[in-house]
DNA sequence: CCTGATCTGCGTCAGCACGG
DNA sequence: CCGTGCTGACGCAGATCAGG
């Protein structure tokens, strides 16, 4: 068992719904205080902010390293145009 | 329209890394 | 150790799209 889950008994209720007033010490085993509980929700809402912060820094690196790609494949359309121009210019000077 | 497939964002859990 | 933050993985709901 992986020791609590307090929200919701009936296993049924589809992770992601809150259940943010609830008090917790409705059908809950003796051991569950309510100072556990208090900390579980606390922890809760902290990994909910961690969670949305990690997911907007990832999405900002993913930004990044697509214009990094597109920078990249200018440079590198820009360089085999160089490369082409200036084989022209040795092709026409061995003639 | 309707519907099934795909995308997107969210909350939660698990597990790792790190500092005290 | 233990508490805490970070992040991958998972399941879910709502939005969007393509095909009938």
């Amino acid at each position: 068992m992986s020791g609590y889950q307090i929200c919701t008994p009936t296993s049924s209720l589809p992770q992601g719904v809150v259940m943010a007033g609830s008090p917790g010490s409705l059908h809950s085993p003796p051991h569950v205080t309510d100072e556990t509980t208090r900390k579980r929700q606390l922890r809760l809402m902290k990994n909910r902010e961690a969670a949305r912060e990690c997911r907007r820094k990832k999405k900002e690196y993913v930004k990044c390293l697509e214009n990094r790609v597109a920078v990249l494949e200018n440079q590198n359309r820009t360089l085999i145009e160089e490369l082409k121009a200036l084989k022209d210019i040795y092709c026409h000077k061995v003639e």
